[in-house]
Order: C-alpha cells, then structure tokens, then sequence
DNA sequence: CTTTCTACTTAGTACTTTCACC
DNA sequence: GGTGAAAGTACTAAGTAGAAAG
C-alpha cells in the first residue's frame, strides 16, 4: 500500500494560483493597434449560437452561402510575404475562408471532396560508414543492414537513462533478435556484451555537423522542407485548400511510452505503401504509391475526417493522417465542443441537484455513479475508461479508481472529512489532491470501500459507459469530459472578471490573464516537468535581482550625498542634481520589483504547462471578449498558430461576450 | 451484456527557431 | 554577430467515446 509523505506533493487547493501581483518575462507591448473588426455579423439573435451539428439547423436567417469554389489561397511563406512590401499586417486575414458563415453538414457526412498527394514516408536506411563499428565481446562485429538499423535506434538513445531499464533492455534486445541472421542471433546473447559507442558517438558528431552547416546550406533544406509541406502539407477538401497536420509517416524506432509501460523499448516497424489505407473522394486524383509499391487500399469514405491510416505494431492501434486544427473540420468540431459546455452550464444546477439527491439512493450502482460524478464535477477528473491490463502503464481516471488511490481522514488539518487523492493519471501524470468533502460522500466513500482489498475497483458498479449513458439522459451531448470543458472555461471566465484590474497597464492584465490560465491548469491538473534549465535560468534571474539591488544601494547612497550636498550648497544645480538622482531611485526600484515579480512567476510556473488548457480547454471566446474589452491585441494572448486554429472566435466573439 | 474496433481529442516532451542581450 | 534562453513547432502517445461485433 502506498503511502506518500505529505511533504513531497504540491500543494493544491483545488485551484487558484496565489495572488501575486508578477510581470511576464516580456514586456514591449506595442500600443494596441485596437483590433478592429467592422461590425461582424452577429452568429444568432435570438440567444447564444447554437451549434447543434447532426440537426438541421440554419444559421439564424442568414442565408448561409454555399460552399462553392473559390480559388484556393496562396499559402505563401512569411518571406516571401515580407519580400513583397511593406508589412500588411491586415492582407492576409481579409482573404481567409470564413468556414464559420457557412451551413455546416447534417447529413453525418465530413465532405464531398477530398483530394491529396498522400503521405511522405520516412526516408530509408542510410548503412552506416564502415568505419563506424560495432563492437560484441569486444570484438569488432559487421551487422546485417537490418540488424544495424534497429541496432542504431539504440545507440541514439544510449545517454538516455531509460536504456538502461530493465524492461527497456529486455524487449528491445528480443525485437532485435527478430531482425538479426540466423548467424548474428547465435553470436549476440547478451545484450552487455554490445557496445554501441562509436555508433552512438558518430551520431553526436552528425548532429554537430547539422548545427554547424553554413547558412547556405541551412537555408537549402528550409527550402527543401517549405517544397516538400507546399506538395503533401495541403489537401483540397470541399474546394478549399487545407493545411494537413501530420502528413509524415512515423518514422521507425524504438518505442517509448510514457511511465512505467511494459512495451517500452519495442521495435517500432517500418511503415510501407502497402500497409497504408487512403481514404479520398471518387472523383479526385489519387495519391499515387511510391513507384513499384502499391497501397493496403484506396477508399472513399466521407463518413470521415482521415486522408490516411496504417495499424501500428505495439499496440495494434490505428494511427491517422488529418487536418490541421486551423482547418474547418477541426474548427467546426472545437467550437461545438464549445457549445456542447455552454449548453451545460444552462443546467449544471439541475444536475448538480440530482446527483447530490442520488448519493442517499438505496441502489449502490446510483451512489457509485452520484460520488464520482461529483467528482468529475468538483475536481475535474477524466472519465476513466478501463484499460487492457499488461498492455499500457498502470494509470486511472475516476471511473477507475482504485481503493489503494485514496485515503479517508475523518479529521486532517483542521478540516472535517477530507479525501486524499494520490494515483496516476493521464500520460502517468500524479495526481495528488487533499479535499473536504461533503459528508454523505465521505460515507459513501467507506461505504464503497468496505471489505475491498487495495488494487479493487472503488466503483465496482461504474464504468464510463454507464456513466455517459446517464449523463446523455441529462443532457443532449453530456458526456464526462464535457465537464473539464465546462469548469475550465468557466474557472477563466469567471477568474479574468477577478483579477483583471481596469487601472493596471497591459503587462499587467497580461500577467492576470496568465493567472486565470493558470487557475485553470492547476484544476486541470497540467504539469510539465521543470525545465533543464530551470534551475540555471532562476539563478541567472536571481542573480540579475542581486545586481539591481545593489545597483539600488548605490543609488540611494548617491541621493544622500547629493541631498546633503544640496543643503550645504543650496543653489539650483544641486536641487537639479538631487531630483534626478530621486528619479534613478525609483526608476531602479521599479525595475527590481519587475524582476522580481518575474522570479516569482516562473517559480510558480515551474511545473504547470499553461498550453494545453489553452489549447484545448478554455473557450478561446472567453478570451477574445477578454482582449477586446481591454484593448489588449489578440496577438498577446495568441501565437500565430493559435490565432490561425481560433480565427473563427477572434472573428465572431465581440467583448461583451459571455461563456 | 461484454469485448473489440474505430475515430477522434488531449497531452507532454524533444527539437527548432527566434529573440534579447552582450 | 554570437550565445543562451524563451517561444514556437513537431511529434506521437494516451486518453475519451461510441459503434460494431460477439
């Protein structure tokens, strides 16, 4: 049984980052070139857009235009662009597709039209030079090309620690038995006895190399690369030009899951033409397979967003090919998922009664479904949907909570009934959490657990079927993630309306709005782990902060002796002298409360990652109102990449925009 | 009903580019 | 103009969820 020291986990009270007032890293903010937007047309008067895919809906009275051709835009480079003039900041936006002013699809179809060139496979094994050796027994060995291949993958991850994993040695040594001869198999027993150094270090040196290429040859490849994404990175879907997301196959290696995985150090195969499935329309020009190969299958269902998919051999999953997220098949997708959350928030009270009404049910199924909803709810937690034992790491969300994941205080630190969480989640990220809880839980909670033993399931009557099932009664669309969606957005909506302070500037709204995103990672859970270079980084700051302090001393010493200069002279120049040193003071002061601020956010900062809420959790309306309410540019708050994924709330969302 | 398959979203990290500073 | 940190991007694993198969 498990049992962690209360010392070691973060504290987390169920989510809101301490109120410090800090600076982001940056701060030249350019005068905000007021982000206009003539009048866009308003989605819906009648109340909040609706955004029901699957039902025959008409955008309000709007005639939505047909999906018709338009040429497809020149995606060009951002060279290119800078070549042709002065900077139009405003030309591009005003030649993009607004996918949003259009009637979507309620026929369950994804397209009518779907053309592209297929995947880019990864390019084949180059042999290593035959200076390069390996060496078994200390004996120098020529490997098959094969054998060297997978023989390679290891050598490129020898200074990684996880080769030196038990599991890891052990199935990547039984992978590449599978490739060796007959002859290499019999030699090769004992996976020690390899000494893959001098691969390993030719490696390094290659990667020297790349870095220290010229710029010519540097800027051959980028051209390279720019004509290899302008041929595979786009599609025609429906008439218009699409950036693909993933048009790489994976290239072959050694597998590494995430945490304890059983599988890691798997070979990860080659993938070919033949084991790739195309899907396109009838009527577009098929990618054609390499020459002298053909592929698995060419299909033609619209029924799906993927171009392209093979079957992975670790965990014989499907992988795909499909579209950017700036494209309209993702956009249309993410902002239902928007609205989906809002139609929730229209009845999460309902809800919330019933489930609290639901933990004194007399069907134990009832109070197991109530309890961990209410905690879905309360603590954000992913649904939990069981897993195939052996086959990944050992990680739980609710519905799959085990009894050895949580500890019953009656009584801890002053507070009645607290629950102690501490499992592994997602991507085997911990989660650790102490929460009060309302006593009917508590109870139920003991009540679950009676005569169980540590590894069986605390909701032995649950799973996420179940539980979405019910869910989908309650709500046209309710399923548990709806939940993160909708507390997510909410915790941002309602924390900017806190923090948000309408005489601060706009590195400091900035630093609020970064506060409310990192409530809401904190509730999420998000984690990253402290950079390398963090603990460097802090010191350099620190050290920055010594040097302004003492920069400051002198200052004020300065000052001193210029005032009493002052008294004694008591002429003009002095008094002069006097106020400017005043100015150095505070001016210096300023500067290290700044950096100081920044040492404090990076220090809080140090574990969470901010991206992925904001990628995929915060309702990017929320924050496009957010900007245009405080006249902050868009560009602040989203890089290039995010504003192209949420062009379609930074056009619709005005600033009284509500979640 | 349970299990398997499929499609899609969400996730952290490694790598690459940009930028601030000397 | 060189360097190191920060920002941005690519990559792909690991989830959710619903449908199909058994």
């Amino acid at each position: 049984m498990k049992s962690l020291d209360g010392k070691i986990k973060k504290e987390k009270e169920n989510g809101f980052a301490s109120p410090h007032v800090k600076s982001e890293p940056e701060d030249n903010f350019y005068p905000s070139p007021k982000h206009e937007k003539p009048l866009k047309r308003k989605r819906d008067d009648d109340n909040d857009a609706e955004f029901k895919p699957k039902k025959i809906k008409t955008e309000n009275d709007k005639k939505a235009k047909k999906r018709k051709l338009d040429e497809p835009k020149k995606t060009k480079n951002k060279k290119g662009e800078v070549a042709d003039g002065k900077k139009k900041a405003k030309k591009e936006p005003e030649e993009k597709w607004k996918w949003w002013e259009e009637e979507r699809y309620t026929d369950g179809s994804k397209w009518r039209f779907l053309e592209h060139k297929g995947p880019v496979f990864a390019p084949p094994y180059e042999p290593l030079p035959s200076n390069v050796k390996f060496y078994y027994d200390g004996k120098h060995m020529k490997l098959s090309p094969e054998a060297e291949e997978v023989a390679t993958f290891f050598a490129k991850m020898l200074d990684h620690e996880y080769t030196t994993k038990d599991i890891f040695r052990k199935n990547f040594f039984k992978d590449w038995k599978k490739e060796m001869t007959s002859e290499e198999k019999s030699k090769i027993t004992d996976l020690k006895k390899c000494d893959f150094n001098e691969m390993s270090e030719y490696f390094k040196a290659q990667s020297e190399a790349r870095k220290a290429m010229t710029k010519e040859e540097k800027l051959k490849i980028k051209e390279q690369n720019e004509r290899t994404l302008q041929e595979y990175g786009f599609c025609i879907m429906d008439n218009h030009r699409e950036r693909i997301a993933n048009f790489r196959i994976e290239p072959p290696g050694l597998f590494r899951g995430r945490g304890d995985h059983p599988k890691m150090g798997m070979l990860k195969r080659r993938i070919r033409p033949q084991d790739i499935i195309v899907n396109c329309s009838k009527d577009s020009k098929h990618p054609e397979p390499p020459p002298g190969s053909r592929w698995k299958e060419v299909r033609h269902d619209n029924k799906v967003t993927w171009l392209v998919s093979w079957t992975e051999n670790i965990q014989g999953s499907i992988k795909y090919i499909m579209l950017n997220p700036s494209s309209r098949i993702k956009g249309e997708k993410d902002w239902q998922k928007y609205e989906t959350a809002r139609r929730l928030k229209k009845c999460v009270d309902r809800i919330r009664n019933q489930y609290r009404e639901d933990w004194k049910s007399k069907e134990m199924r009832i109070r197991q479904r109530a309890v961990a909803l209410y905690f879905i709810d309360k603590l954000a937690l992913r649904a939990g949907n069981e897993k195939e034992e052996g086959e990944t790491a050992d990680t739980v969300g609710c519905c799959s909570l085990r009894v050895e994941h949580i500890k019953l205080h009656p009584e801890n630190e002053g507070q009645e009934y607290v629950v102690e969480f501490d499992f592994l989640g997602k991507d085997s990220i911990r989660y650790y959490n102490k929460v009060p809880v309302e006593k009917r839980v508590f109870k139920n909670l003991q009540l679950f657990m009676e005569n169980k033993e540590p590894d069986d399931d605390l909701f032995d009557r649950l799973n996420t079927s179940v539980l979405n099932k019910h869910l989908q009664e309650l709500m046209d669309g309710l399923t548990a993630k709806v939940f993160r969606t909708y507390n997510a957005s909410f915790t941002l909506q309602q924390q900017l309306k806190e923090l948000t302070n309408a005489d601060e500037n706009i590195p400091a709204k900035i630093l609020s709005y970064n506060r409310a995103n990192r409530a809401v990672a904190i509730l999420c859970n998000h984690q990253r782990a402290p950079p390398k270079t963090f603990e460097k980084s802090m010191q350099n700051l620190q050290a920055k902060i010594d040097a302004k302090r003492d920069q400051l001393s002198d200052a004020k010493r300065e000052l001193k002796s210029s005032k009493a200069d002052a008294k004694v002279r008591r002429d003009e120049k002095s008094k002069k002298a006097v106020e400017s040193k005043k100015k150095a003071v505070q001016r210096i002061e300023e500067q290290l409360m700044k950096l100081e601020v920044q040492a404090t956010d990076r220090e809080e900062n140090k574990q969470i990652a901010l991206g992925t809420s904001k990628l995929n959790y915060l309702d990017p309306r929320i924050s496009v109102a957010w900007c245009k309410k405080w006249g902050i540019p868009v560009e602040k708050i989203y890089n290039k990449t995010q504003r192209e994924k949420f062009a379609w709330a930074i056009d619709m969302a005005d600033d009284d925009y509500e979640f």
